[in-house]
Parts: structure tokens; sequence; C-alpha cells
DNA sequence: ATATCGCGTCAAGTAATTGGACGCGATATC
DNA sequence: GATATCGCGTCCAATTACTTGACGCGATAT
């Protein structure tokens, strides 16, 4: 199979694995749907079913009263591979209309419903700009909606990287007006103008470049039975899970789980997992910031 | 354009849609990128390049000094389409092990940081159980594990629809044991054993079917520009967002935002939006429920 | 100066795909 | 219970997509 998978065209190869893609999430699929998905006549469709045929027998058998192949109980993927989480987020993608259902191989879309609110979705142009900026180095100027939302700021930065974080993007960008590193929200940028090499090494940006662990247990005063349970869904070793993660990125992960809240404020059941170490975090990224800003006032010393 | 596009084949369609692609968020691509990527000749890349530049001349130029073509100012997506958080959430995808860097056609992913804890994934054959029960509407047994994670249990359900919130997967199914509608955690499903018709009807889900209208508002502890910036980006109007949602899912809407929360217990930066009608969300969900567990224990009375 | 690399292109050969025609079996229609 | 319909499979010659091989051109590296 993995030599009949390279000799085959890139097209072919697509199209088999549709074939897996509906045997697995459809359970059945029609000669038609394969020559209407890919523009191809029914005599294409009819030689590309028999390939994968040859390839998978097992996996599908044709019900001449439903006029349509069918999954048989042996059906093991062929081609689509084990992580199907990708067709489970396509389908978020689509309740999201960040994508289209016709640019899915989904027939019909399950039945999931996506519990989320909805914000403004990027602009192409600002991500596209913003991406050279990372790429190339670049100092940008850019539109920065204010807090109010009606005036429009002007704001100089240089962004290196990109976060994501609980359905919201960030740049982490140097600031020509603070000579500092910070996060700007992507979806708050309305506009990139001007650009201009930037000067600033991203590598003093030690809030971003330093990891450090963070260990989060489940809350002790959860009962054991329910502390097993979380530990058992975060894939915890010796009762704990150990995640490195970027100091400027820490309190974005401690805010999505409610980590960074007192204990005894929130019910245990809103508060699964806690933070041991938060200290120590708080300290570090406090450190590191300050490293920064000084190493940024040097270089600005040295060049002016 | 339009016309070009239906009469293109599939396969070149593609390649055309992948310069787009690479244009955009790399601003470069070679020919050899061309045909690697698809498997064809050098010559055929060549004339693929050649038809590009026929539909959008103004999107590129060949750069001989980098041996590259490269994107121009002037550049518009021609085939990507205006949607491009499809391919952020492949990012995210391939971050968090979802996706091989090598099924997208990213070059170099961008630098991307992703800022969550990763549960465990999803085991297709069970997904694949799953789905079948909800399309065909079966009865099957599961082994769910149990809070301690050592003892599992085995429980009928007849699920009927699948939700995501928070990077969970829920799925919304009977009880055979509670002859109620509940949520079960589909990360918790080890196996899927027997399936069977089932002879509940999925339309007694109140809690599911029934939907209520969330009227959300910026935290009014918030300093007024605050509570505006919060307004736009989740794109309030008349100070409000009214977002629609069936009353079992409610919960999970409200746990992620923290708007289950009593205000006061929380730092209004942690808790920015609130929940205007959380009592009658709360009266109509039991309400839900009362129906569904009276008209269950009917169809079961005439049943039996 | 010379080698190397990526590009473009011409020409001939091969593989993929189409269009047309026919038969077969299961369902729906009257 | 005859008849139409639909989706499937398959044979054929014709067409299109793609490959293999060969050559020249310009920019960079040695």
């Amino acid at each position: 199979m993995q030599q009949d998978g390279d000799r085959l065209r890139w097209g072919v190869l697509r199209r088999l694995e549709f074939i897996d893609f509906r045997l697995f999430w459809d359970g059945r699929f029609n000669r038609s749907d394969l020559a209407e998905t890919f523009g191809i006549s029914t005599q294409q469709a009819s030689a590309d079913i028999a390939q994968y045929e040859k390839i998978a027998p097992a996996n599908l058998a044709y019900d001449r009263a439903d006029k349509a192949y069918k999954r048989t109980v042996q059906f093991v993927p062929a081609f689509i591979g084990k992580t199907i989480e990708r067709y489970l987020l396509q389908i978020v993608a689509v309740e999201n209309r960040w994508m289209r259902h016709e640019d899915t191989w989904f027939e019909a879309i399950p039945p999931v419903e996506v519990v989320t609110l909805g914000r403004r979705s990027t602009d192409p142009t600002v991500l596209l700009r913003v991406l050279d900026a990372v790429r190339n180095r670049l100092e940008i100027d850019v539109e920065y909606a204010s807090l109010t939302g009606s005036i429009r700021q002007s704001r100089t930065i240089a962004p290196h990287a990109i976060a994501h974080s609980a359905g919201r993007w960030y740049l982490r960008s140097w600031s020509r007006e603070h000579n500092d590193f910070r996060d700007y929200n992507l979806s708050r940028i309305n506009e990139v103008s001007e650009w201009r090499r930037s000067t600033v090494d991203p590598a003093l940006d030690f809030e971003w470049i330093h990891k450090i662990n963070l260990v989060i247990v489940p809350n002790p005063e959860l009962s054991p039975e329910r502390q097993a349970a979380i530990a058992a869904e975060y894939a915890m070793e010796n009762g704990n899970l150990v995640r490195p993660c970027r100091l400027s990125l820490s309190f974005y992960l401690m805010t999505q789980h409610n980590l960074d809240v007192e204990p005894g404020k929130l019910k245990p059941e809103k508060q699964q997992i806690v933070l041991q170490n938060m200290e120590e975090v708080f300290q570090a990224k406090a450190a590191a910031r300050q490293m920064s800003i000084e190493a940024l006032a040097r270089a600005k010393g040295n060049q002016g």
C-alpha cells in the first residue's frame, strides 16, 4: 500500500482519500458523489472505486438496494489516518462560518453544536502584512482600535510572533511608544500603513523567550474521585501536569482555566485545576520583563 | 475567471490555489515547491504558473536574484478566498499535533504559539460508532471511564447530537439507567460494544430543542471605555449581544466566560461580560428538564 | 572564467480521463 | 405484472494532461 501510495498521482490519491473519508463519516458514498466532488466522469469514478477496493477490499461493500457503497464493520481507515481531530475542527470552522460547507468533504455536517461567542474575524490584508513584518523583521505603523472603539490610534510596532489563546489572536511586538515588548490583539488592528526595517532585536524579548514549567494539579478541594478523573483527562503523570510555557503567555493559560483566581473564591467545579507554582511564575515573569526593559534602554543608548 | 474556474480540472484548480496560498502566507514560492508538493514535473509546474499568471497577472513577479516568484504589493487572493481563518486553524491543529505539517501547504509554519492544555484525543473508532448511532438512531452500550478512572462502567445510551465547547466534545444522549437526557464527555468513552435500534424519541429532549436568548452585556463594573471596547469586540448592538443557545448548552457557554459566577467574586477583568437574564435561563432550563423527564416516563408507561 | 542552479520551452511519448454505447439488477409507477 | 427509471460496471476509441528528454538563458557561487 505504501508503494502504491507513492506511485499514485496526487489527484488519484486525494480521491481515494475522499472515499475513505466518506466511509468514515457517513458510512456510505456514491459513485456520483465522487464524480461531482472532483468533476470527473462516472467511468473514472468507477475506476477509482475499483482501485480503492484493491487496496482495502474489506472496507466497503456495494448495497444494491441502497444504491451506495457502504462501510463494513471491519472498516479501518486506509488513507485519512488516525488523527481525525482535524475534521472535527473543520466542523467547528463551518459552524463559525470560517469555512464553507462546500470546501469540506462532508456531505451532511454531523449534528454538531459549537458553543462559542463569535468574535470579529481577522482581516486577511492585515494578517498578510503582519506576517510579512514578522518574517522580515519589519517595523510597521498600525491603526489600533482604541478602547473607546471610536478614536483610531496610530502605533508603531515591530511584531515578532503570533499567539493564539481561547479564540483570540495576539501579536507579540516591540512598541516604539513604550520601548518595550507587549501583546496586541490582532482583531483590533484595522490597518497596516507604513513598513521599514526594524532595528530592535526580538531576542531581547525575554518574557517571550524564557519558558517556565507550569505545575498543574487537580483542585485539592474536589473529591478524590473527581481529582483522579481530571488527572486522567489531562493525562497527568504522578498526579501533576508539567506544561512548559513562555512567560508572556503564561497569563493567558492561567486565565483560560481560572488558574489566576485565589483559591476559595470560586466553586471547585469551576476551578478544576490549580497552579502549584504561581508565585514562581509571577516572579520569573516580572524579572524577565525588567531585563527586557533594561536591555532595550541600553540598546537605545548605544544607538543614539 | 469564474468561467475559467469552472472549466479547470479539480487538480489544476488545487495547484493554482496552492500558488495563491503560498503567495499569501510566505510571499514567495518556487517552481519546484509546486512540483514537489503535487508530484508533478517541473514542466507541468511551469505551465500551471503560466496559467495563474494569466488569471491574476498583478499578483506575482519572478525575482531572478532570489530565484523565486514573489508577491506584489497589489496582491489580492484569487483562489483561497476571504476567510483565511481556516488556515490559522490549521496552524493550531499542527501545534496540537492533530495534523501533520506535511498535510498542510505551509512551508514554514509561522511562529505561532498555541496556548492550551492538551487533552487526550478522541479515539477514531469510538467517534465512528458514535456518529453512526446519532445518524441511525441507535442505542449503544459504551464503556464510560468512571470518575476514579480505574473502574470501567458500562452504560447504555442513545446519543442524538454532538456539541463542542472549550476544547471538549460532548455527546447529548438519552440514558437508559436514568431514563433522561444528559451529556457524556466524548473523551471518556473508551469503547462502543453493542448497538440496536433506539426506541426513544430525541424530540423529547426539550433541554436540547428549546433555545433561549442569552442577553450578554459588558461588565458594568468596568470603565466605560473598556466596556465600549468589549462591545466592539463581540460586535454588540445597542450595547448588548443576544446569543440564541440551546438550554442544555447554555451552561457551557456560561462556564467558558465565567458568566455563572456571582458578580463581585472575580475581578472585572476576569469577567469582562455578564449575563443579564441568568434567572430566566435557569428557570427555563429547569422547566424543560422536568418536561422531558415526564414525557419520557409517560412514553415508557405506554410502551411497557 | 567556469560550474551550478532554477527557470522556460520545444517535441515526442505515455498515462489519465472522457464520451458514447450497452447490459444488469433493484426500486418505483401505473 | 409489465414498464420506466436509476445507479452501477465495462468495453471502446478519442482527447487531454502530464512526463521524459533535450536545449538555451541569466544570475549567483567557486
